[in-house]
DNA sequence: CGCTTGCGCGCAAGCGCTTGCGATGCCTTC
DNA sequence: GAAGGCATCGCAAGCGCTTGCGCGCAAGCG
């Protein structure tokens, strides 16, 4: 900046003024420094401005499994509202582990982020979550809900994974098994209820024997399916948690031959993009991950702007989306569908 | 720092050197140092560092299409090598957009990083690349090759697409069309090539009008597929070279009921984790996603130590992954396969 | 008992930018 | 013709950290 200057023989706080809009200036000076500029070739340094002015236009992302496709269509999301708000993303992977979301969010926070998006880990309650209060650092907490006093986003998982139980139910099922994630993740939590709050219902009554322990690996998720197949009373239906473990059981069935619909039914948390295209077509929920991303950075930007608004909590709806994995196709007359807005699932909210 | 500097009854400088071990100091003043920090809850601000030193620590990652798996799983190779060196990760997508991506890429600069991972656009050349080489930033070019003078890190695309070709030709397909993706882009275009290759070595020669262009976006690509499915003389088998332009051609074969590989062969440019759990089991080229992203990061160190080095281009070895979708199982044999390494695919190298 | 060594530290000058105060010169206004 | 107003700019003090110099002091030396 101070090539600039001098090229254009003012000060450099003239330069940096007609950079930034912050003072009028003559109309010829100003030309001069936009040459001068042009010619220098010169690269205005974001680290000093920031120094100087205190806030850095960038926003933390910590967040577990980007190859995730859930995951991957947040961030995209995130990305694309960050930047057209004029923030820059900075990443971290947490992996599920506190540990490595505190090391993430403290180089985040050492690198001056004005605001920090998470998805808390299982531990984030002895970890990031009391590092960020203590430094007074602006957060909105992503997917997962954690108790405590922070912006939070998330899907609704209860009811809708009731919902997805029920119509097993619905079908005849009577042993139905249930693939989940983390323990301790309110996601998890949350959709574990759900299957418990359906089977009560049902009148079915909660068998232990049946949660297939996935902690959100593939690999555990087949070995915990294996094990129920094993079961001298093995479910004829599952429900899977979320994405890794659909992946899972599928993987444990395919190991046996099982074929889905027909030896096994399956519904399952969380969609992808291909669901319709492929062979089982799976009945699944659908979040809002467009939404969910758009959200989480609204909130964090409304914060920056008033630091003292109480916390507010998000939950977004997410959708039945019935295709034929539960085993209904054409068979037997599809359960309580109300809209169809894809052109090859049926989807409900 | 300061705060910590009084608490210790030390100087800033002091403070400075046991945090970064710069300098010895007394077994005494460290305790009181660290101490002191302990107790105000210190932070450090890697702005002021880096501006003081020289050099953020941080690497700048554009790239487009993050919801892509195939990017999302680079992304993740990237962020855990970075991290694994202490680089934090600055990203942003370009959304195939050469003005985008210039933006971008600027304001990554102006932050500083350390140094560019991108993958470019198809305008790079006139954009992005000419920015890059005139500010001297350390880059690594990926996924795409561009005729310039940067580190590049990418698949081979040409010879795998031709074998996928190839593998059609031997089942006796003679209409085989192909979905493609940018042009401009190498991978495209290599692709291209490769298609063209296996056409002319199988004696078929090359119709245009067996190109469905769908420039990387999913309803492009199915509205492409449609127009070919319209010819008079419409293909018996396609060939995808991307996995958008893999779903894009999948929903419009569902458009009209086609079924793969039984109506209609496919094999395909790029895996998915899932593939061979859904049927049609893709026949695929798999990318070593994982690698390429470690190259990268690995390219770009390297190229930090040592500015001068001249450039360096990597091809990786994709793979053939053969499944269903070609049409072959069990009904005549595989053609050439020489390893089982996926339990449920044959896989070759 | 002076003098060198070496150890432990602090001073202060930046790093590249922003911004509160003025300073300067010219144009109006009584 | 002196005073005030306005439009244009520059000075210099930071922002929080790093780092080349150099100072003081106790131990070691002849």
């Amino acid at each position: 900046m101070a090539d600039v200057a001098r090229l254009a023989g003012v000060s450099v706080t003239t330069v940096s003024h007609v950079i930034n809009g912050t003072r009028p200036a003559s109309e010829r000076t100003r030309e001069r420094v936009l040459e001068a500029i042009e010619r220098t070739g010169y690269r205005p340094n974001t680290l000093a401005r920031a120094l100087a002015r205190g806030g850095t236009q960038s926003l933390g992302l910590a967040i577990s499994g980007l190859s995730n496709p859930y995951f991957s269509e947040v961030v995209s999301a995130i990305e694309g509202a960050a930047s057209r708000a004029g923030h820059t993303l900075l990443l971290g992977d947490t992996r599920e582990d506190p540990e490595q979301e505190l090391r993430i969010v403290r180089a985040l926070a050492e690198r001056q982020v004005d605001g920090m998006l998470l998805a808390p880990t299982a531990g984030a309650l002895e970890h990031a979550l009391p590092y960020l209060e203590s430094q007074g650092i602006p957060t909105v907490l992503l997917d997962r809900f954690v108790d405590a006093d922070f912006d939070q986003v998330g899907s609704d998982n209860e009811q809708p994974t009731a919902r997805l139980v029920e119509h097993l139910i619905d079908r005849g099922h009577r042993r139905i098994g249930m693939a989940i994630g983390i323990r301790g993740l309110s996601t998890t939590d949350e959709r574990v209820r759900g299957y418990k709050l359906a089977l009560e219902r049902g009148g079915l009554g909660f068998d232990p024997a049946l949660l297939a322990e996935g902690a959100s690996e593939r690999d555990r998720a087949r070995a915990a399916m294996d094990a129920l197949l094993d079961l001298d009373d093995p479910p004829t239906a599952m429900v899977s948690g979320n994405n890794f473990m659909t992946i899972g059981v599928l993987r444990a069935f395919a190991d046996r031959g099982l074929r889905v619909p027909d030896d096994m039914a399956l519904v399952a948390f969380d969609d992808f993009e291909w669901a319709d295209l492929f062979a089982p077509r799976l009945t699944v929920i659908r979040q809002p991950t467009a939404e969910l991303g758009e959200r989480a950075v609204a909130l964090l930007l409304s914060r920056l702007e008033d630091p003292e608004r109480p916390p507010r909590r998000e939950r977004l709806e997410a959708t039945f989306v019935h295709r034929d994995s539960c085993g209904c196709t054409g068979r037997s007359p599809a359960p309580q569908i109300r809209a169809q807005p894809s052109e090859h699932d049926d989807v409900t909210a």
